[in-house]
DNA sequence: CGTAAAATCACTATTTATAGGGATAGCTTT
DNA sequence: AAAGCTATCCCTATAAATAGTGATTTTACG
């Protein structure tokens, strides 16, 4: 099973329910799309600066006033794409400094392969190594992980050490890019590497 | 287990995104909404026809030309009540005609009791048949927790201490008889207390 | 045969989670 | 009014998980 790192988008909206939305509808793309969520502009370089993000997805309302801001970052963030995300009219000039822009009223495809179309310009640094598979070892660990065993309990069901363990669980989580119990939980039963069943209630 | 009835909803919104937005949200909701979508109002009468309608939630742009659409489903359905979904200004006079109005500013709290309390005003049929197992607060928990969030980031969110947390965890633990992140994971999904798409991957 | 990936094990330091003990205040129900 | 439940907060001590680095041995493939 190939596994994609997702791509890391932020998203300033002030609507939740649009935040929400757009979230919802990239996560039903095949792509996998993780999707960060702020709802002003506060903070927001630092927020920038401690992750590696793709896209950053902004109501151009929040920064038509102050087109500096955009700026700035776009010098200070040289790689990050910056998509509009309207509902109505905005000044074309304003537009005009985004990479891409997304309306409301677009369909999830469209949206979809407008964002797909500026991560493929990237350079694909991560892209390359992007089919990654689960080892058998690591879906091993994977399965009894998701059915709720502890480190120590999963390395004396596979007769190994807690270290290779704990080896293996950086590299599943390195590889998928999901970090928390819950996430690979259903990681794994989308994946059917395991079933609903099976899973200690 | 006990499972309540879902609310049946009808939406009519034009933009995929917000319809997708609305629909994410009232699913993260401890009362269980089903939603259904259709973005014009063509065969409306049909389809409220053929299904046991709670609610219509429909944006006022559709339909503030000709209101007489709005009248004679209200005629023709007089238990469904009728909520506007608004992105921006609105006539009030068009706004009076809807049992309550919501915008896409709205906190997710904020629509589901606003949709809650137009549901509590029907006659109940069914709904005492609830022993719930989880406390309000415990569900709140629970959900964030199945979405892959710390204790701590959890105290963050819900703006109590990470001890209240543990607290209401160790009651959830106790109640569910659930030790495990992945246990609970998927209880709160089998008990549509969350959705797989919010789950942080 | 050499190499690359996988599997195994180890150590340190830090952060999180769990177990178990309480406490208080605000409700509802009896 | 008393009993119960919920929500909130606090403490200690221990267990478990994670991040970062590194190393050795198998195994598969050209």
């Amino acid at each position: 099973m190939p596994v994609n790192k997702p791509i890391q988008i932020l998203l300033i909206e002030p609507s939740l329910l649009i935040a929400e939305g757009l979230t919802s509808l990239l996560n039903k793309q095949q792509m996998r799309f993780q999707v960060s969520t702020t709802d002003n502009l506060d903070n927001i370089e630092l927020q920038l600066s401690k992750g590696n993000w793709h896209l950053l997805i902004i109501n151009p309302a929040l920064i038509q006033y102050n087109p500096k801001t955009m700026q700035s970052l776009k010098n200070r963030f040289d790689k990050l794409q910056c998509i509009a995300l309207v509902y109505s009219y905005f000044d074309e000039r304003i537009l005009a400094k985004f990479d891409e822009t997304i309306s409301i009223y677009d369909t999830q495809n469209t949206i979809a392969s407008k964002l797909e179309k500026l991560i493929s310009k990237q350079p694909k640094e991560s892209s390359n190594n992007s089919q990654e598979v689960l080892s058998e070892r690591e879906t091993d660990v994977l399965k009894l992980l998701a059915t709720g065993l502890s480190n120590k309990e999963i390395a004396d069901k596979l007769h190994i050490s807690i270290h290779t363990v704990i080896s293996h669980r950086k590299n599943i989580t390195q590889k998928t890019g999901i970090k928390s119990v819950s996430g690979l939980t259903i990681y794994a039963v989308v994946q059917k590497i395991i079933s609903t069943e099976s899973i200690q209630l």
